[in-house]
DNA sequence: TCGCGCACGGTAAACGATTTCTACGATCGG
DNA sequence: CCGATCGTAGAAATCGTTTACCGTGCGCGA
């Protein structure tokens, strides 16, 4: 009853503050708060706790953080939170993972190594209990040498890492095989008779990109068909991108397929389709990657590879959670199923 | 079982650390990495620099943010990031501030008035500077007067309450008038000669969804239309509710255009409409609202009222960063705009 | 020559929690 | 009847920073 301290605007509510309207120690408090096994008799919780709810006292998770070295917060990193994908990942996380009290922290890389090396810095600056990679990696050397320092760092601080992408970084793994998954989609092609089949690419400083054009690539080899760089058109991931490449493709190659390796550029690649005269399917059909909410609304509902996004954030936190209750766990494994819908139909005759 | 403290593999880096490596007071150590106007020798310095360098030093925003009452964090909330419009809300959020070293919490709050809460007084528990309501209120008394009280209690403690919804909270905003933009489209309905208008309403407890439909009416009886409770029906603000309100709707009512009070609902509107054998936009037009990424690409292309739902995020950020130096700040008002696309025509002679 | 201001650096008190250690009565087994 | 144990509570150390407050030593104007 002496401490006076500068008259600060407002005073925060404190341990303190609810400890002396209660006439106990903050000691006391903090384990009322707090759910300590420490005992406390009834009569002195039920006064703490009436003197906390009369304060509004809600207890300083920073302060709390710094002796516990627990933040109870995780930092993931996305492409771009705009991108439905990462939208679906991250709720499939977040739906998760609040009820063990995690807060997350979320960051959109927009695909610049300085940006998700930036985030990364400031998420082991704010002392986040895991870092979760929902992005794939980017293609460049000195990100990914930085990377795996920063990365080492956090780990030998206590730090967890999951990865839920095709990133590099070594971690417990939410695995997608985007290979298999890719060449699954080239075989039900070809199973369906077709033999010259168009491929769009996504940019290539993207794991991900590379990993699917590996599948194409390898499918076709294990089907005896030969890889004809003229079928292949880079789009960028992206609506635009898509309708690019597959006039060009259309243009340089006569394909009777297009298998597009990610939703948007083949929703692209049908208008450009559409606009330029081509029936879809009947002169070429148009396979996607991911089963988007909206492929079965594209303007001819879209057969694709159907990425179980929420799962994956999902069972993400599902491992992470029982990382951190100190269980021995092993990666997960999902994988992907052809979505039948209108756009692929076998070849003309 | 072993719930132990820090499994600190290795000494957590702090300031002590590089104060012991250089050969300095942690005070020096702290001058130097927060770039303190007091006054540190260029050789300190670099030996200090050097130091922190060694060991991968990188303060802990913790114990910084409790100290200085300032977590350069922001807390957002909206309904579900999965959903488009809530991710180009919090990119445009994040891109811009970024820059000023904030990160953001994200939180679904799922519609949920519990969930709301919840991470209301969870960002409050991890004071959080700034706190962002990116979704629209919902209609419940109780939790009103709960967000009410947390909002005061969190205000009065100096945090900063921004608005870039139809939320209720006190606070600065960045507004849009969701009852004048739906009047615009009624208006240009009108004006092409529709008089039978169906509304495809958002769900009820959603204030979003109460002011989309006042403006409905509004427009209604400013052009002399009377209004019909059998041209509407309530949507839920997805796909599928879209197709199930658009039947109902035209079955009940012969209406010559539906106005769907989300792009989702018109796209699940002009599916329904052609898979029952309506021609979309020559039986019906159809009008959506948000003028989402792929409205473009919806079976019909969508016309629709563009929401600058990126530019919310942005100037949001901009507000906030103004706000957080300490200057003056007006509300901001964005207006939406129509986009005229091909789902909408002059009704059938 | 004196005194003052300034550059520079250290000491120690916060910030708001958790947790270890200590204290002290009451109960209880031997 | 005594020491051990238990239930309960407080004192104080601690987490990793920032920062107010002091001390130096030095240059310089009067």
């Amino acid at each position: 009853m002496s401490n006076r301290r500068t008259p600060s605007a407002r005073e925060r509510v404190s341990l303190r503050a609810v400890a002396e309207l209660a006439d106990v120690s903050v000691a006391t408090v903090s384990r009322v708060m707090s759910h300590s096994s420490h005992p406390v008799a009834e009569e002195t919780r039920k006064r703490v706790l009436e003197a906390a709810e009369r304060l509004g006292f809600q207890p300083n998770q920073l302060a709390r953080a710094l002796v516990t070295a627990r933040s109870q917060t995780v930092g993931v990193i996305v492409h771009d939170i705009s991108d439905p994908y990462f939208g679906e990942l991250v709720k499939g996380l977040e739906d998760e993972i609040r009820a063990d009290g995690y807060r997350l922290f979320v960051a959109s890389s927009d695909r610049n190594p300085e940006r998700e090396l930036e985030y990364l810095r400031a998420f082991d600056a704010y002392q986040v209990d895991a870092l979760v990679f929902a992005a794939s990696a980017l293609e460049d050397a000195d990100y990914r040498r930085e990377v795996e320092t920063l990365v080492g760092r956090f780990e030998s601080r206590g730090g967890i890492t999951l990865v839920l992408s095709d990133h590099f970084a070594a971690g417990h793994r939410v695995q997608f095989d985007n290979r298999a998954a890719t060449a699954a989609m080239v075989d039900y092609l070809v199973d369906r008779g077709h033999r010259r089949i168009g491929f769009i690419l996504g940019p290539p400083d993207l794991t991900v990109s590379n990993h699917r054009h590996e599948g194409f690539r390898r499918a076709l080899e294990r089907r005896k068909l030969s890889y004809d760089p003229a079928l292949v058109a880079e789009g960028s991931f992206s609506i635009e991108g898509g309708k690019r490449a597959a006039m060009q493709i259309v243009s340089a190659g006569e394909p009777t397929a297009i298998f597009a390796s990610n939703d948007l550029m083949a929703i692209g690649a049908i208008r450009a389709l559409l606009d330029n005269g081509y029936r879809v399917p009947e002169d070429v059909s148009v396979a996607g990657f991911d089963d988007m909410l909206l492929a079965e609304y594209a303007p001819v509902p879209l057969t694709t590879v159907r990425v179980p996004t929420y799962d994956i954030g999902r069972e993400g936190a599902i491992l992470l959670r029982r990382i951190l209750a100190g269980e021995d766990v092993e990666d997960v494994r999902l994988v992907g199923e052809i979505v039948e819908r209108r756009s692929v139909v076998a070849p003309p005759a």
